[in-house]
DNA sequence: AAGATTACCTTGGCCGACCAATTAATGGGT
DNA sequence: ACCCATTAATTGGTCGGCCAAGGTAATCTT
């Protein structure tokens, strides 16, 4: 089916994917992250996603939940999910707001905050594994371009809030 | 609570994100790829992940189930559910192989070989998305990057064949 | 040849994430 | 006052992804 000399056969890149090379890079550089820190994560009884919850709630103390959606960007019932789970499990506590009795507010539980360090250095380990090798200047240029590749992701979509 | 003349204050990380910065980067900009991707492959009737099945079907012809698991490297079982709806969907057959009645040997349907072109212009399209507004050279760079990153992540998981 | 081990796949359960549709409360316009 | 658009959350459904177990079938061992 391929020919051992012929030079793309050292090339895995699917058909498809070949006018997409970065797309096919970051998604699978995507994966693994998420699994990494999600293998990490675990051992505080945290699954990945929820990280971003309680870093916004440990910051910002107790917040409306639309403050909190449009914080971490994500869709409205995936927060209103997550936050059900999480109150299940003790790390945040909800209660309606008496100022508008449409919303909640949610805060971080004090339990939940003996956690902040725990995170705060899984997510610097993390930072460490994924980064490992990589010179000063090829750390400042991947945030570079991470920034430009977020700006061109963003835009498009006609709505991303600054 | 954050002081107004501080410089760290118009950095919006989240205190316990601090070790992390590019984690922190790279995550966002993961799930806005993801999120691209996945609208454009609505259009065809693709949810996002599928999109890697059916490429290397489409490369490599009928194939044994472990072997597609290897090359996608994810989850037996959610290469198994997939496949489901997949064959639910009329993108792929299933059959179990003769040579040994474990194995299944999957296929992309001939209809389903349709869709190769218009997932190539879809991926191509998000590359030219993603990478708007970046030179060659800032390109390049960003794939030897995520090269170097992807090794990382590879790594002290204790299994990354190759 | 019988038993132990390994390989292949499936099932069930859980979670993050999306969309579509709904309920409830607020606020603005006339 | 009233109606109506907007905003806040929720529910139900579907998928991708993981883990833990389980059930066959092939293979290795003795």
């Amino acid at each position: 089916m391929t020919k051992p000399d012929d030079p793309a056969c050292t090339d895995h890149t699917p058909l498809a994917a070949r006018g997409g090379p970065v797309s096919l890079a970051l998604a699978r550089v995507a994966r693994l992250h998420r699994t990494a820190a999600g293998r990490r994560l675990r051992g505080l009884g945290l699954y990945p996603g929820q990280e971003f919850v309680m870093m916004h709630l440990w910051d910002k103390g107790p917040v409306r939940q639309s403050e909190l959606i449009k914080a971490v960007d994500l869709d409205p019932s995936t927060v209103t999910k997550m936050l059900q789970r999480l109150e299940q499990s003790g790390h945040v506590t909800r209660s309606p707001d008496p100022r508008d009795r449409r919303a909640v507010l949610v805060e971080a539980t004090d339990a939940s905050c003996g956690l902040l360090e725990d995170v705060a250095g899984v997510w610097a380990a993390l930072e460490e594994q994924t980064l490992a090798g990589l010179s000063e200047l090829d750390r400042a240029e991947f945030v570079r371009l991470l920034g430009l590749v977020e700006g061109n992701l963003c835009t498009e979509a006609e709505d991303c809030p600054d």
